[in-house]
DNA sequence: GCCATGTATTTGTATATACAAGAATATCCC
DNA sequence: GGGATATTCTTGTATATACAAATACATGGC
């Protein structure tokens, strides 16, 4: 390999914004994982689950909006807690409609989650520093998360 | 659901570090996604194409390490990029070891993918703003990231 | 040399994710 | 009211991801 392609990708491994971005999300995902696994949530239910819970009455498309999550990968999800018997259908007026909400076992777990979830955010917090929060505030802010 | 309820789940909402963090993950990474489509390459491949080609000669072990990945995850990742093309398995003396490296394709398009990476970083750049830039830098080396 | 132990990787299984295409229903306009 | 169009969601397909278990080989002690 010559010196310019290897400057190429020395610049691309030093700069990659999505690279970074992937390996903290795989690092983060993983201590909120291990921290729910024994509720029998992974991360990407859980929040799910949080959405859900403050919308009471949640349209998937809505959810979808919220979490920047593809309809197809949504209507999935649900149907895997529907399943666990965590989430239920709603019957609508427009017959397109899959609304859902938090069933009583749903909300439940959700509740029994939380320590775990402060336990795997400490850890967070501890990784990214006082610093790292602000600027994960600022990031969340500048890409309109409305969770912000 | 009562107030108690309420807050909590709101709490979780408000605060929670892998939700953004996630969520964050799939709006970057669905930027890289689509400027890199036309050459058939996925943000995940393209970082470990830009890793193998640091390295040389790449052991599995040590591109996990490096990215984080779980050895299983890259295997297949490997073993489909493989296929493409762009990578092939290098004999070693430990029969246990699979170590590869980029074929001369794989190395062409690395550096063909230069341009959709540039536009795409600079898409992710805006996203993120000057202060978003410098936040992601000090997380990358809070959590020791080997590529910054 | 052999057996226990350790190391490097793959395979089995499950979830998460997105794009493309399909299905079902609602709306609009004539 | 009926057909074109839009909306809402699901299905088909492919990749990414991790954990647990299996495989295959290497190493160290006896």
């Amino acid at each position: 390999m010559n010196d310019k392609s290897s400057q190429v990708i020395d610049t691309m491994a030093r700069k990659c914004i999505v690279g970074r971005m992937r390996l903290m999300n795989r690092v983060i995902t993983g201590l909120y994982d291990s921290a729910l696994r024994p509720l029998g949530v992974k991360a990407s239910q859980f929040n799910i689950l949080v959405v859900t819970g403050q919308l009471g009455l949640a349209r998937p498309a809505e959810v979808c909006s919220i979490l920047r999550l593809d309809t197809s990968t949504l209507s999935r999800n649900v149907e895997r807690m529907r399943t666990q018997g965590w989430l239920e259908i709603v019957p609508a007026e427009d017959a397109r409609a899959q609304p859902f909400r938090l069933t009583e076992q749903g909300r439940l777990l959700l509740e029994q989650c939380a320590p775990a979830w402060e336990r795997a955010q400490q850890g967070a917090e501890e990784l990214l520093g006082e610093e790292g929060m602000t600027l994960l505030d600022k990031l969340a802010r500048k890409l309109g998360l409305p969770m912000s």
